[in-house]
DNA sequence: AATGAATGAGCTTTCATTCAT
DNA sequence: AATGAATGAAAGCTCATTCAT
């Protein structure tokens, strides 16, 4: 089913990969916005401006087009992951850097998001044929912050390093993912640059100190 | 579309309210499982041992019974907050009570954990018929203690409210959402007592201290 | 099925006859205005206000319900063609007095017209079952005031009686059965007493005069 | 909903525009017969051996349909009242012209009375859709001639047109709209050349002279 | 490489009818 | 005599997919 189009280096046939690009990205949309089963296959065709039957000619069927948009997507961050977790010597500034990229990485990458957010809601029945192990790559490097920071004793030893990353995870995507749910509540755009960084400095803050004022708390 | 079959008192149509009873159970668990589209009115039907045709009398439509089945479990957390979330003396141990209330809520109530989901991946097109002014109760409620909290010094008076309902929703909430995700790479059973205890004092301590040791901070 | 109920003359159940009556009138009124295919039998059972299940014990069928509302309103003109054709020594007489007897009847029959109409469309489908040589039993009278009228010589020997019969059928029927489409090109109110005696003279002078004056003609 | 692919020159859908004609006679035909309600979709697909796909592809529902078909009937005798209905000297050569045309044009067209009758049943719920401001359009010129018989004082100055309309209309359509029911008792058929020919002569000789011989009523 | 036309399986919904009391 | 609850068959409609060019 799946046509994998060899044709990369031999420089011909603009017209095909262009093709292909258009159905990708305007996949990459729709999946986005409407989920796998909300999509329709029709809706993909016309967005992209191509013929239905060269969808299945490139990609072969509505799931494999899935996944492969699923793909594309998780190519991203782990780009991202390679680029932006280099481990410095100062432990709060490796996890103020890391956070900061992979907050701006979702804020910058709506689809990516939501894809996220279907696939956890699936069970990640489909995320499976994109990477066995899966588990978001960003944890590995951002895993190996965490434990140097252990190591130099900024952070507990007895820290779970699991339930560090799930929750730095959620506290940067739940903002993305809730935001439709309460933007009519809020009275800026969450969008604007400016809320972009006061939620970014929230969630440091809330990693490094908590919301509790410790001299209150140490009375 | 004839939702409540009007009581007359002769007490006979249990029959009815139990069919109605079983109906709704069985398309909770099953719009929770697959999302609004993923399900189908047929295998609502059978896991509900009924014919098809008394889900339209009951409810009317697919998506009325979808609404329903929102409605209902909506109602079970509007109860949870009235209930748990007393203001007392102690801001610190008000916010313990309340975020240990909502997260053995969402422990024990995966369905709603899930429809939330959809929902809020659907941008709240459905919840939009059932709480017109739509936020997740609590958050009212948790706002109150948080408010408190800033009176009374234990919280910093700039803390962006908003913010904090957000980061509190998002730490219990992906501990269930992302489970399914990620169960396979934690060993220990994560809906085991012990382990529902870890993450629960995993959020308390996030939102009491942050992950960083103050000792060594400040030094 | 048709469970012919027999207890006309024994004087009790009053209320099972009532309830049959009820019936047969919310049939009549619906059937009429829907016709038979447009029927449905919860709508006959609300508006009969009975349950119905009754109405399967009374009448066997949605089919078998149906022709006994045609029976019962051809019973109807059945009674009227006995009563108001008798023939009397002048033929343009009589003619005027069967065809305003029979005009009249429509008027204050509306089901009748229409369930007639219906009828015609699907080719005698049910009425075979009621009258098995049928043809509008006013036909029978009226056919023989046409005859003394041929053989009093006051009209042409030649005349095809059917044709007239036909003609006259139509003539009366078309004006109640083409109202709704027309009702809004015409100024007054088509069922008015002024309108239909309007167009009773109409008919009644097309059929003694044609609508061509003849001294123009004979010039 | 698609009606008209627009054609790009390259004259290759001539397949589509074949399918869609054929949906279109076969819904055309299966439509007089049974009526908007007792039509079924799969009998149109059967009939005119397409995927019943297809049907909602080119017309989007079946309601849409039939208002298709509707309008494809109507565009018929629009056509006709323009060719036939010229005006010419003689009155009474006119309104034989025009009724010779109409009566022929009906026993030509036998869906276009079904559906009519259907119409004219259902209050002209869907013919709406087609002429906002419906009436026969023959009706239209055969008004004119009326009139123009009036002022010629052919025809007498307080004649109603409307009611002479409504008439014309019912002697022709009733011959073929009750056809069905009374052809048993008509030993003849009555489609034939001959049958055809005597019908159109009863009508127009009760138009001009009326059923009553004037000498016997002159007398 | 690209397309318009077509399809079959399956979905939601409706309806006349019967069961159990 | 009367009823509320329940049903199976079939209706209208949709969707991912393939055919023919």
């Amino acid at each position: 089913m799946q046509q994998e189009t060899l044709q990369k280096e031999d420089g011909r046939e603009h017209r095909s990969e262009a093709s292909r690009a258009r159905i990708l990205n305007a996949a990459t949309e729709i999946f986005a916005q409407k989920g796998p089963e909300g999509t329709r296959v029709d809706e993909i065709a016309e967005k992209a401006g191509i013929n239905k039957r060269m969808l299945y000619h490139y990609f072969g069927s509505k799931e494999d087009l899935y996944v492969e948009v699923l793909r594309n997507n998780y190519d991203k961050i782990f780009t991202l992951s390679k680029k932006a977790f280099k481990l410095g010597d100062n432990p709060k500034e490796n996890v103020t850097r890391a956070v900061r990229a992979y907050f701006y990485f979702l804020a910058q990458n709506k689809e990516f998001v939501r894809l996220t957010s279907w696939e956890a809601l699936s069970g990640g029945r489909f995320i499976g044929k994109v990477i066995p192990q899966f588990f978001d790559l960003v944890e590995l490097e951002f895993g190996d912050i965490i434990k140097d920071g252990i190591q130099r004793k900024f952070i507990s030893p007895d820290t779970d390093i699991r339930q560090v990353l799930l929750s730095v995870q959620a506290l940067c995507l739940a903002y993305f993912n809730r935001r439709e749910l309460v933007q009519p509540l809020w009275r800026e755009d969450m969008l604007s640059e400016e809320m972009l960084e006061a939620r970014l400095q929230h969630i440091l803050n809330l990693i490094f100190e908590g919301i509790f004022s410790h001299k209150q708390e140490g009375e």
